[in-house]
Order: C-alpha cells, then sequence, then structure tokens
DNA sequence: TTTT
DNA sequence: TTTT
C-alpha cells in the first residue's frame, strides 16, 4: 500500500495560466510547462528536446498562479503524476496525464511584459507581485515556523 | 533551455517486465507499477487511490529488469517523463505518457513464487538476485567509485 | 531569494527513535537512518557503503513516529538539510547537519521484536500500527482531498 | 541493503568554485552554496533564513563547474549527502557534510560581472560559456541518446 | 506554446 | 558568502 508519486520539474510556462473557479469557490489553474533538455546524439550534434507536462494547481496555489506566472516564466514545481480519463466528443475514452502541483517556487526574472494580447498595463503591479511571490508555496500550507527556539537535542 | 524532468516513484509492479530485444541488441523493457496513496475524504473515510504508471526501461536497465524484476516486487524508480504520440489501428493520434527510468533500485522483500503462469523452478535462484540486486542500478553507468582516499579540501 | 532545499531518503532506523515533548506540548522525534550504497570498486569488488543521516521530525510527525517507528523500519522520508551549531561542554562551536523531515512512509516489512531488549508483548499492537501507517505522512497536513468530482478542463 | 540518498538543490554560489587537480589528473570542485527561503512567522512577519550548504563535484562536473559556475550564479543540483571526518589541527575530531553533486544544471541569467576583483574582461568570452552550459550535465555520463527511432510497444 |  |  505504501508508495511514492513525485514529480519536480524545472521549466517555462507555454503560456498564461487559465484560471476557472468552481461553484464552490475553489480555484483550478492549468497551463503547460515546458523541459527543454539538450545532449549530443550519436553524431555529436547538440539536439535540444523539449517536453511538455499539462500542470494542474488548486485552491491557494491556483490563486497564486492567477496572480503572478506569465507565459514564460521559469518555474520549480513539485507533484504528482495523475492520469485521467473521459470520453471525447466521439464517445471515445481519451487519457490525459497531468501533473498536480503542490509546491511551487518562482525562478529567475519574471517575463517582461505578460501575455501576448495583454494590455498589461500592471507593469508596476506586476513587480510587486514578483517580489513577494519570490518564497516557495504550498498547496494548503498553514506555513508558520515549526522549530521552536530551544532545541532539546 | 534549462530545466529539469525528475520523476520518482516507489510502487508495485503490476506484473512481471515485458522485455523486447531490438535488431540493434538493445533490451527494452517495460511494465507498469502501482503506487498507492491512503488519505481520509471529507467524511473521514479511508480512502485508497492507486495510480499507474508505465515504465520504460532501456538496455543495461532492461536487462535488470528482465533478470530480476517481478509481478508484485517493490521498487525505487527514478527517471524522466515523456509524451509520445502514436496512430492507432483506426488512425487516431493517441498520446502515452510514460516515465523512461534511468535508476532503479528493489526494495523490500522479493515477491513469493513469481509471475502466474511462469514455472519458476528457480527459487534458489531467485534468492542469488535478491540478494546482489539490492543495489541501485544506473542505466549508462560506470560505476566505479569516484572519490579517491585523500582529500584536499 | 528562490531556494530549493530538499532530500529523500529511503533507508532503516539505526534504533527507536527518541521522541521529547516541549513545554508548550510540541513533540520531537530524533533518530538516525541508514542509507547503504552498494557499489563496484576499480578491483571489480563489491563494497557496501553506509551513510548514517540525523532525522528530526515535529508535531504530527514526530507523532507518528513515536507510535509506529522502530529500530530496523525501512522508510521514505523528504525533508529540508539544516546545519545547526551548538556549544559543547568545552564552549567549542559544533555543527550538526540533520534533515528535518516533512512526509514519511513506512516501507515494507515492519522489523519484527521491536527495540533492543525488548520482548515485544506489543506483537499484535504493532500489526495495528503497521496496518494503518501505510499512508503518508506530513507533518501539518490538513490531509483532506483536494479535487471536485467534476473537472472543468 | 537497499537505499536512497538523493539532495535536490536549487540556489546560488557564494563565491566562485575553488578547484584542485589531484596528481591523477581527478578535478575536484568546492563551494558553497545558498538555498534561501521566505516565510511568515507565528506574528505574519516575513523572515528570510538561507541554508549554506558544502558542494562537491569530481571529475567532468568539476571541470565545468572550473568553466562555467561564478559566484551568484543560480544553479540546479542534485547529488547525494555525505558526512567526513578529520582531525582538526588541535587532533580533534571534525565531522563535516557534504553534498557530493552528481548532476547540475545552471539556471537564469549568469552574474554579471564574475568573482570579487575581477575586472572580467572576458565577457564575451562568458557569454560562449554560458550559452553552451544551459544543459544538464552528469558526473560520468556518455551522453548519447538511448532511445532508438522505432518503439516496439 | 516556453526558454537560452 | 549568494539571490530577489
Amino acid at each position: 500500500m505504501a508508495g511514492i508519486n513525485k514529480v519536480i520539474l524545472v521549466g517555462n510556462l507555454g503560456k498564461d495560466p487559465e484560471v476557472r473557479h468552481l461553484e464552490n469557490n475553489v480555484a483550478v489553474a492549468t497551463f503547460s510547462l515546458a523541459t527543454s533538455e539538450s545532449y549530443k546524439d550519436k553524431n555529436g550534434q547538440r539536439v535540444d528536446k523539449t517536453e511538455w507536462h499539462n500542470i494542474v494547481m488548486w485552491r491557494g496555489l491556483a490563486e497564486v498562479a492567477e496572480k503572478y506566472l506569465k507565459k514564460g516564466q521559469m518555474v520549480y514545481i513539485e507533484g504528482k503524476i495523475q492520469t485521467r480519463n473521459y470520453q471525447d466528443k466521439d464517445g471515445q475514452t481519451k487519457y490525459i496525464t497531468e501533473i498536480v502541483a503542490d509546491q511551487m517556487t518562482m525562478l529567475g526574472a519574471r517575463p517582461e511584459g505578460g501575455s501576448n494580447g495583454d494590455n498589461n498595463q500592471g507593469g508596476s503591479n506586476y513587480n510587486k507581485a514578483g517580489s513577494s511571490a519570490a518564497a516557495p508555496v504550498a498547496s494548503n500550507a498553514p506555513k508558520f515556523e515549526e522549530e521552536p527556539d530551544d532545541l532539546p537535542f
């Protein structure tokens, strides 16, 4: 019964997150994340290969994504792999594998300007965002510090 | 260009691995791995949820899988997520997400008997396997020890 | 400001955990964990090497450790590296590096007999423990399930 | 005997790496890496906490460090925890815990200017470095691509 | 669809 | 000793 299902990704958002708010007020953010890898093939040619991941964030993490994540942003993501199936419009069963994130940290410079078609007057606003969002964010985290000052060991 | 795509799983094999040897003598092993999770739902009911992962191993790691891995065995696996597409028999494009393993460690007791329909007289043989397979195995690893005896720092 | 500090260990407890309860009713568990590695040296000799880690658990996780973890038990642990310093009895500054765990999963068979010198009258008790402790345990986790039934994407 | 000892860090170099070349021509690089964490304490005050890690790299990875890593650079590092002891000048046994890296990826912008006291005429040179160093680098990796073109499954 |  |  014991099991571990853990994914660690560092990559860039392909687009701004899509965020929905369910009836019960729960937020869900989805976006795709590119992890690029560069290696030499058998002929010594450098090859770039990009893998795209479907990321899903819930609740607080989704709200952080909505506020701070933009197309191009580099992030560290931790989560688990999950495969769902659904019926497509032709009644065919389709499978989709997603990474349900439970931790996210913004890395590196934020992308300039934000997404295409975005009026984004919020540039200055955006800077405020960036400065506070550098801390890791966990999905359900009552993040007070755990350790008392005096260690008894 | 920078990217990290890392998966860490601890789970049990759903079946014995299927191993194929390509023309160029390269071995490929595939199997599915269950990672089980147990949590309490909103009503306080304990729920068990199992996620199945498609594992792919290449070359040396595939050969180790062929020799030592059996249905039920608990393993630690490290690798990366990869999504391929192919045309199914109706010409439909299908996507499949797999974990391409690059490290594997056998954990815990070996399953008894091996797979169903297996004549498996090799019980004693199996013990030899188990005892040596406890070390981690990497896919292309020239595993000599790296560190000289005298550390200059 | 961005940073990731993550440790993943699978190993066996060297002893039963030591658990203390601070004045403020906070529990702290400490124990050492062995992670063993087996490799071939330059002469092709198999060498076993064991690394010992100082594990620290707080609050709920410490209480789980107190109840369920025993010398010899195999566990998966996730946490972060932390180095503290303190003055030893001679006034010398000493440094100690510890793994502050935030997730733990019991793996494999529970050890027989329990701790040293223990004749283990608690065997039956112990089985109850083992059966429920197979789920992962997180340090501050309000572990209700996050996902609503209808996925809007 | 089975064990996993894995560390994943994302942080910034506190100084340029120190690199030594042993008699047998093996390179060793050492540096300290800061992983910073930002959280709210019980009073709601934002607190920044930095953990310093002693990183050790061997052989090819050390040579990459020597060429490309500079004070301030953000890197992803994967490796294992190792504790050594040695006698200090007073004959006291001291323990030091280090992270022996086996993978490294440079993340984000390279720091400007390079190391302290360095007037860094090598700026353009540096750019060449940065552009090729974005790929992940493993310690003993014969990095040819593993997968043949036709997948038999 | 990202990034360097 | 780093970074934002």
